[in-house]
DNA sequence: TTGTACGCGTTATCAA
DNA sequence: TTGATAACGCGTACAA
């Protein structure tokens, strides 16, 4: 491998003409060298040394991108579709600017920093992080961190939150199912904090405007835990027979709650009207097809990515609180109650 | 952050001694001086500044893991469900190693090997890259290089390839359709050749084996590109009424293809048998649920890691192929063909 | 317009 | 048992 040092010596320059050059710096340089030496690092084809280079500059081009590793879901964080989505997204905006992705995986704090200051990371993204690991990163961490879905408390003032109108989501589908007559109906989830709790509320909302009441039994609390789910589905299958709808915090609930209905006899839509949320390919290939909340993940993901450049290069943001449009995506799942009432097997 | 000419002038140590303590170079150290040092170092939360020691050592511990990012079936490689496993299985065992993983999605090789010695990246993990392109990298690249699902050919000698019984899987499950009384099978993929090809022939295998007569009509050949699939699914759901059985060559595509079926009136397996290959979540969420062929993507991953670290480690693998096993997983998408005759609808 | 010389933090080779 | 000191490759203030 070249070094601008070589090339210098060959050259008959100094490295500080070549260094300035190759940086484009090229106010005091005349043409004629210049052209020499682009011509002669084409040719060769010197490639920078990064280490050196970050040596030098104490920084690093690397944005380190950090994911908590627990999940009942998946064997792997990195399988959810929906973080699969939004990293394609933010490796692709990182490498249009000339930076480099660096992916964290682990549920320890303190080893993520340690990997964070060794590499000498420039920035930050956080993946739904909860607010005290939030804070215990914002206190030891001076640069730049733009968080995803982290609903971001006090002491974390100087984060910037890409989040999403999951309140508005979850009203407009809420209310589009009303609008089909639906006044029975469920909310799925496996938990009532942060972003669910954000949806929760919008379903809760849309169940007020339109004068439904509504009582702890409309909750269907999902144990997601992989010895737990099946029985845990088994009781809301049961629980459901009480309701003409359910909508469900996400799509993967939703396809994991409609093979249940099945396996149990349930039809959907016929019986029972199901909806999602995120719009993934578990929504589009499930038949029925899931009627759903849409969102853009890949597009959070270069919208992250580049509000963290942004702020590197000294253009922060106007507001701490940034929220991505969502759409409703009517498709199969979800049928007027009148229909349902007529073919209702009980 | 402390540095460590910073700690032995605190000390009254020379570098040399803090650094050796640091390494465990202990041999010639002092037990006093050893517990003066790494007292202060745990005390201070010393963090090694890797840019300069991956100058000093010119090496870094970035393993780079490439992708090409041309892709018909998704937005993103990443978004692919097997790359995901795939890379969670290589990120968590170069974790475990003090490997830390830098992602290249590019479909320009030139831009991938610039970046691989910017980094001065000590080793590379390649994913179904073709003939040509594996060439150009080995030559280009004198370090260590792990491949998967790449049929490599010749001038390649050096790579080693973690590749999978696909020929086997194929022919296990091609086996398992003529034992359920099937001799109409169709094989359905997008092309035919190297991993797509190994599984043709185990299918051509089984069906040689029990005697039946092969012709090009029965390779399905789908269009994958994203305003052709439509048009390609429906003339194959067409075709498919020629056959009581159609074998696909990978999870995705059985998915697709048998709900283009159900929009045609096809039921799945009245109408038709139908296989997949992988088990991936597709086969497992789908209803019917899919009889296909299991591999274990996180243990090819983390295999993989393992190859490149052993490599890097001075402990070469014997063979320069390794096949990862596969197994029939008995699912609900195949039919005896008795059960089809009667009650085919047409 | 170009060159010299030093610092970045670490490792490694010697010498003491 | 410990300590100077020279690399590693690059960027840059300052000098020429």
């Amino acid at each position: 491998m070249i070094t601008i040092k070589e090339i210098a010596r060959q050259l008959n320059l100094s490295t500080t003409t070549v260094s300035n050059v190759i940086h484009g710096k090229t106010g005091e340089v005349s043409q004629a060298t210049i052209d020499r030496v682009e011509r002669f690092v084409r040719e060769v084809d010197y490639v920078p040394n990064i280490s050196a280079r970050n040596l030098a500059t104490n920084s690093s081009k690397i944005i380190g991108v950090v994911l908590k590793s627990q999940t009942y879901k998946y064997v792997s964080i990195l399988m959810d579709p929906f973080v699969s989505e939004l990293i394609s997204g933010i490796e692709e905006r990182l490498r249009e600017h000339g930076y480099f992705m660096m992916l964290y995986i682990s549920d320890d704090i303190a080893e993520i920093l340690k990997h964070v200051s060794t590499w000498n990371v420039d920035g930050l993204i956080l993946f739904y992080m909860l607010d005290d690991d939030g804070i215990r990163v914002s206190e030891k961490y001076a640069k730049p961190v733009v968080c995803i879905d982290t609903y971001c408390g006090e002491g974390l003032q100087h984060f910037v939150n890409i989040g999403l109108e999951d309140a508005k989501g979850m009203h407009d589908v809420t209310q589009y199912l009303i609008s089909m007559g639906h006044r029975k109906i469920g909310f799925l989830s496996d938990n009532n904090v942060n972003v669910d709790n954000a949806r929760f509320r919008g379903y809760r909302t849309a169940l007020r405007e339109a004068g439904i009441e509504y009582s702890d039994r409309n909750f269907f609390l999902l144990r997601p835990e992989r010895d737990e789910i099946d029985r845990s589905l088994a009781q809301l299958v049961e629980k459901a027979r009480d309701f003409t709808a359910v909508a469900c915090v996400s799509d993967l609930y939703a396809v994991l709650f409609m093979d249940a209905l099945r396996d149990h006899g349930i039809r959907v839509p016929e019986d029972l009207s199901v909806t999602g949320f995120d719009d993934n390919l578990y929504a589009r290939l499930h038949r029925p097809a899931l009627t759903t909340v849409h969102q853009d993940v890949a597009a959070r993901g270069r919208l992250a990515a580049q509000t963290l450049i942004d702020i590197l290069q000294g253009n922060p943001p106007a507001r701490r609180e940034i929220q991505a449009k969502v759409s409703l995506v009517v498709r199969d799942t979800v049928m007027p109650v009148e229909k349902i009432d007529k073919t209702r097997s009980e």
